[in-house]
DNA sequence: TTTTGCATGTAAAGGGTTACATGATTAC
DNA sequence: GTAATCATGTAACCCTTTACATGCAAAA
């Protein structure tokens, strides 16, 4: 239930259009948060009327016109309000665990043939996220003050993909055998 | 999209009622997998209504009658399809990130409490897990082949619960400065 | 000329959560 | 007596996915 918020918390920084907002889930955000474009217009519209944000359209010349979303005074309070109380704990829901505990139909090639799909993802994005890191580490002082917060959930994002890495070798020299 | 080839898995196993699925999602399988019961109660009508599982009823003596499901032919020649698909890579939505990630709102104290209580339930996951790894390890070697699978999702379960306590440390160590 | 990027949506179906609802037994 | 466990469900709402839909501009 909170698209919702996620949305506000990026307008909050930034106005954006929909299409904005959709490559940011794509790219940062996308690794904690996912949406569809689909979906984000249509929480959008929703906003819109429940007035946390509003719209302006931006005519671009060689672009199609741009729809601008701020984040109203009313918006900074939902925002504010959802901030102050206790986050929900991320649910987990891993098919490919189901499917590992389940396993036994399958012959331990066919398992490992599916993990190791997965772990080119998870290594693809360790190492986007390592490259931020990197990036992170050569700012000013400041400027590192100024992307603390963000950067912890990149080293969130890090570690969990690293554990997941350690897991998936663990995984493959039992299943070797 | 796959509850249903969650519920056939563990039918699959062992024919259960609905209760028996509902213990089952709230304890060992439910570290990679969500369910609550009335999302499993209409599962099952749907699986019955599409002959994927049986129903019979049965009585008992001081407790109410239960439903107990069977997997049926056909439910096994699905499940055994969907083994055989590559498994959708699971799906992160936390909001303690989002909050985090936006949280220049909220006094590092005010964070510090958030990831604390989350923190304790990751905690206490963790305790149970490696009681569970415990008792594995102290099963035959025949019984520890035949834990092998469920066995490796518990690792994952530990593995990633361990990697998520090193970042709440390092996270506490920023947000106290 | 085909693909990629920009930019926005609607509609239908499916999955998940919350609230409501019942009722017996067992353990404290 | 009061709470927990056993056991099952319906209804409304909300969230998410998939499919359908359009159209221009720039680069390859």
């Amino acid at each position: 239930m909170s698209l919702k918020h996620a949305i506000l918390v990026m307008l909050d920084k930034e106005p954006s259009s929909g299409y904005d907002l959709m490559k940011q889930f794509n790219s940062g955000l996308g690794y904690f948060w996912n949406a569809k474009h689909q979906q984000i217009y249509q929480q959008l519209k929703k906003l819109s009327e429940d007035a946390l944000i509003t719209c302006e359209e931006e005519p671009q010349h060689g672009k199609p016109d741009k729809k601008v979303y701020r984040i109203t005074e009313k918006g900074q309070q939902v925002l504010k309000q959802w901030l102050h109380e206790p986050s929900v704990p991320a649910k987990i829901n891993d098919a490919l665990l189901v499917k590992i505990w389940g396993g036994h139909h399958l012959t331990p090639k066919a398992l490992l043939k599916d993990i190791t799909e997965h772990k080119n993802r998870h290594t693809e994005t360790l190492s986007s996220l390592r490259q931020l890191e990197r990036a992170f580490h050569d700012l000013s002082d400041a400027e590192k003050m100024h992307y603390q917060l963000p950067f912890l959930t990149l080293r969130r994002g890090i570690l969990g993909e690293e554990a997941w890495l350690k897991w998936a070798q663990e995984a493959e020299n039992t299943l070797k055998k």
